[in-house]
DNA sequence: CGCGCTACTGAACAGCCATTCAATAAAACT
DNA sequence: AGTTTTATTGAATGGCTGTTCAGTAGCGCG
């Protein structure tokens, strides 16, 4: 325990392919380094844990001196709860453009939402573990709890929606909060799995649970499998074929 | 931050009316000094967080002196493993007992198993808190993923036995492995929510919301609310009315 | 009553860690 | 080029915390 988690050639997968000037740059835009750091935490919770994370990890990690976390987030406390923060912010625009660009029948959207929160980019086992780290202060943290409440209170608001509209389309007899509650605990439960695990389960196998569920629940907008049926467009009792 | 937590006199709701000999007495048998130390640790856990978490604050939690955790479990690391494994214990011990307890078709099997998670002897606030405390710390800590894996697979396992039985019996179309996982997750999620949001949801609307969701995969072994259907013994594919 | 025995105490200690800050160096600006 | 501004460093600091251990006190036993 103790290696620096190299990290510091941070893989910007955006499109920043611009020649950068010097290779050997040492200042860096405030963002840039805010961000750099940021994953740093994220790596450092995953691997060590909320209580053994140090700030003397984190600027390893992100190969920089000391003092720096204190530069740019004054404090421990407050790096911790801007990168909870980030993750929030990363988790919600995930879904909200897997929402957007769904087709808009009934199943499509559910499927989007569903699946959103086991996307690759999102459901990293570090990104998971150190979401988890995070989350179990939340209970002595209102700071923590307040951002994960608020987090949950936009996806949930929208998932309810479809459950309403898809009982709405096919008149289930189940009560949409409670199935609401219901999938959005799987999910959550699903995330904490995949962390437990290690290895054992993927995301791709999280992911075929989730949709095998939605196909049980909502029978008449997916098959067995979980793959949205959308050949019928399906109005209020509508004669099928 | 740093009020001593009193429980002191901890709430032995077991049967232990043996009239103590003197109130005053200081020394105690070994078992119970422990399980007082251990309860002490999961209020500390639960209020304060597993690193804001000091011996101070348990001994303190306790009424007793500094010194006196490593009297008893050597170190603090395996005072926080000893919690675990104490809540691990309690908590098998009330599924197997509710278990054995249960009626013995598949659907009141099911029930007590579902239930089970959901007992108000180990759903307390505190005691979910104090667990999630401890599983966000588990990725990084061989010996408690050992145990939580172990826990877990052992009420899985049962719950997969339950969820095979029932296919069986009604023919439904899952995969028994998958629909285990579903719901086992699902009941994982509704702790972390009951953690999470303080006193908003009780333990009683989780248990509602996984007995809908019981009837809604189980619908030959259910109603819509999720009580167990016994009239019909179910065979195969057997006629229905 | 004395003698150990064991649970327990709490002061002392050593190590760790978040935070500070004076010094430095790179950019930006004039 | 000179000046200011800004980012960064890393050694110093002080507080906190786990652990130790020499001492204390309740308890049973002979």
């Amino acid at each position: 325990m103790g290696n620096p988690l190299d990290i510091g050639k941070i893989q910007n997968g955006n499109e920043e392919t611009e020649a950068s000037p010097s290779p050997s740059r040492r200042r860096e835009s405030r963002e840039k380094r805010r961000e750099q750091l940021i994953k740093a935490t994220i790596e450092s919770l995953a691997v060590r844990g909320y209580a053994a994370t140090t700030l003397a990890d984190v600027s390893d990690g992100a190969k920089l001196s000391r003092g720096i976390v204190n530069f740019h987030f004054d404090s421990k406390d407050n790096l911790l709860l801007e990168t909870l923060q980030f993750m929030s912010d990363e988790y919600q625009e995930n879904w909200k453009a897997r929402y957007a660009a769904a087709p808009s029948d009934t199943a499509h959207k559910l499927t989007a939402l569903i699946t959103a929160d086991l996307d690759r980019k999102i459901c990293t086992p570090h990104t998971v573990a150190a979401w988890f780290a995070l989350m179990a202060e939340a209970k002595s943290r209102p700071a923590y709890q307040k951002l994960v409440w608020e987090r949950d209170t936009k996806y949930r608001g929208r998932l309810t929606e479809y459950c309403r509209k898809a009982k709405d389309e096919a008149g289930y007899t189940f009560d949409p909060e409670n199935v609401t509650a219901a999938i959005y605990a799987m999910q959550e439960g699903l995330w904490l799995r995949l962390m437990l695990s290690g290895r054992k389960y993927k995301r791709t196998d999280a992911l075929k649970i989730a949709m095998e569920m939605l196909g049980t629940i909502f029978p008449k907008h997916f098959d067995a499998d979980g793959r949205p049926l959308t050949k019928t467009p399906m109005r209020k009792p509508g004669r099928k074929t």
